[in-house]
DNA sequence: GCCGTTTTCGGCCCGACTGTTTTCAGTCG
């Protein structure tokens, strides 16, 4: 078991144990539990060996006793237990904006309801009206979480599926007569969420049969859906729909082309095809023989196409004038401009942070804990700023070459006004600027405050701009013709923030800026070491965005970096 | 359940908003 389950069972434990009415700081700990196992740099095993798992801050010896169990038994009895108490999808309750542990156990004690579709049937007949503690108002506020909730209904985060796929291929690639294999569909094109995983491989016709009877016995599979001649679909534990195609070497590249899509993408170049007079029938894809994709667009007289742009939104055209953006990868980025730590309610200290990063093979980060405002998240007083910003220079000093720039994740109060006062914000080398607070401000005063941040000349990034969570909140509510103009004029900086439930910006806002001149920084926003991983995300929205390397901030070296900055600086002086 | 230069008990990030109440519980960030 590794550490990410641990950790997720931890979470479940401590929301099952909520939902029961356990004391909310026996819960807290286990969900601090959970955050601090996340944290972690090793595999849990290796602590287990050593006897060290309570020398993890937050596990003492009841959680370190059920860790040990985990590990051994691969499960946990008190997890069990506690889910033998409710209906299996309690839990989803509690994805319902409004909807929390107590709530979620009343409409359980009170009306049986025990998953979202008996939640909505409830609500929709006014029944939860009536129960005690429930009004009218909270009826139709359950409503339209409904909604929220359910826009995304059956697809998954990439986040979620994008590692599922990876295991799988991994798998997929070691059995005998498979030849090559890569995921297909929205998944490769890196949309958002997926609503399914389509996976393609190629593979002699007489090896099809043995392929599909190993794959069905593959560990994260759990139940057949269909199977043909050479197409199988099954089931996960999840009872998330996982295909998989078989096809002949010879016809993989155009296999790989059509059912990578988009459909939209894939007809388009079909038309061409058909255009040209290319393919044996002259108007097929699929008949331009080949066992890579290039020489399906190089047949169609284009460039390669990245999947991530396969959206049927100009990029044929592009294509056939060669005239594509080189699209920013991975190892373009040099930094990380969103950091948390210890300080605040990151789980590393500025040390930690600074070995993970220069790990990823990076240049410079900036530590950017949280203000003042954010009592949630332990924001940073004046007087502890003035502590970690002491320690960020002591760090720097040992890490001769490695920049740690001096930043904070400024909350943006209601009134656009920055979280701390001049005397502290002249000892940044820049902010990020980013709502936590009064989310359902409407459009004018919302719009209102965000320029008003930005006219701060230290605000260098919008932190994840448009402030929605994938699945469980929706946008802010903001005049985005407006924040992209003064984004343009003052050289403000939108972050992509990399988190798979944010990924905000998104790709076509990105595109937006982008024409606008806008720059983009690709931030993770990690509150631990393992979270800086997450920055592949964030480039996968770039390049649904069109974005190359220069329209990213953060792929600078640092010196340019500095210079960028210093630059903008003076600019911004000449504006006023 | 965790933690301790205030350590074996008694705290535990906190403040605001919302909708239900008639003084407050629940949710959120």
């Amino acid at each position: 078991m590794d550490n990410t389950r641990v950790a997720e069972i931890l979470g479940e434990i401590a929301e099952l144990m909520d939902i029961k009415g356990e004391n909310s700081f026996k819960v807290r700990a286990y969900e601090k539990a959970a955050k601090a196992v996340g944290a972690v740099a090793g595999p849990l095993s290796d602590y287990l060996e050593q006897d060290a798992l309570e020398t993890i801050p937050g596990i003492g010896k009841g959680i370190a006793a059920r860790i040990g169990e985990m590990l051994e038994d691969g499960g946990s009895a008190l997890l069990e237990e506690l889910r033998d108490e409710f209906p299996p999808q309690i839990l989803s309750l509690m994805k319902v904006p409004g909807l929390g542990p107590r709530k979620a156990a009343q409409l359980y004690r009170g009306l049986g309801i025990g998953n979202i579709q008996e939640l909505k049937e409830a609500a929709s007949l006014g029944r939860i009206a009536s129960l005690k503690g429930f009004g009218k108002k909270t009826e139709e506020k359950i409503l339209r979480g409904i909604d929220i909730v359910s826009a995304y209904a059956g697809r998954l985060p990439l986040g979620v599926v994008l590692p599922l796929a990876r295991d799988i291929i991994n798998k997929l690639s070691k059995i005998k007569g498979v030849i090559k294999v890569v995921e297909t569909g929205s998944v490769r094109r890196r949309k958002e969420t997926v609503g399914d995983l389509e996976i393609i491989a190629a593979a002699g016709a007489h090896d099809f049969g043995g392929i599909m009877d190993s794959f069905s016995q593959a560990a994260v599979i759990s139940e057949i859906h269909s199977r043909e001649r050479n197409r199988i679909r099954l089931k996960t534990a999840d009872n998330f729909l996982v295909s998989l195609r078989l096809v002949e070497p010879d016809q993989f590249g155009a296999a790989l082309v059509r059912f990578t899509g988009s459909k939209e993408h894939a007809d388009s170049l079909q038309e061409t095809a058909k255009n040209k007079g290319i393919g044996t029938l002259g108007n097929s894809i699929l008949d331009i023989p080949g066992g890579e994709e290039e020489i399906i667009y190089s047949a169609l007289g284009m460039e390669y196409i990245p999947p991530e742009i396969r959206e049927n939104k100009g990029e044929i055209t592009g294509a056939a004038e060669h005239k594509l953006p080189i699209l920013v990868t991975p190892e373009d980025i040099k930094g990380d401009l969103h950091i948390h730590t210890n300080y605040t309610d990151g789980m590393n200290t500025i040390e930690e942070m600074v070995k993970a990063a220069i790990a990823c093979g990076y240049e410079y980060i900036a530590v950017s804990d949280h203000s003042q405002s954010l009592k949630v998240a332990g924001g940073l007083s004046p007087e502890r700023l003035k502590a970690q910003q002491k320690e960020i220079d002591e760090v720097g000093a040992a890490y001769p070459g490695f920049r740690i720039f001096k930043a904070a994740e400024v909350d943006i109060l209601p009134d656009g006004k920055l979280d701390y006062d001049e005397e502290t914000l002249k000892n940044f080398d820049f902010v990020i600027g980013s709502i936590h607070s009064y989310f359902n401000q409407d459009i004018d005063t919302m719009t209102k405050r965000i320029l008003c941040a930005m006219e701060d000349p230290r605000l260098l990034i919008l932190g994840h701009p448009s402030g929605r969570l994938i699945g469980s909140r929706n946008e802010l509510k903001i005049n985005w013709d407006e924040v992209l103009k003064a984004a343009a004029k003052r050289r403000v900086i939108l972050e992509i923030n990399s988190f798979p439930e944010r990924l905000d910006l998104n790709d076509e806002r990105c595109r937006k800026a982008k024409e606008m001149g806008i720059k983009v920084s690709i931030n993770t926003d990690s509150h631990s070491i393992n979270h800086l991983k997450f920055v592949e995300y964030g480039v996968m929205v770039a390049r649904r965005g069109w974005l190359d390397k220069k329209d990213v901030l953060n792929t600078m070296k640092s010196k340019e970096l500095e210079n960028w900055l210093a630059e903008r600086s003076e600019f911004l002086k000449g504006l006023k």
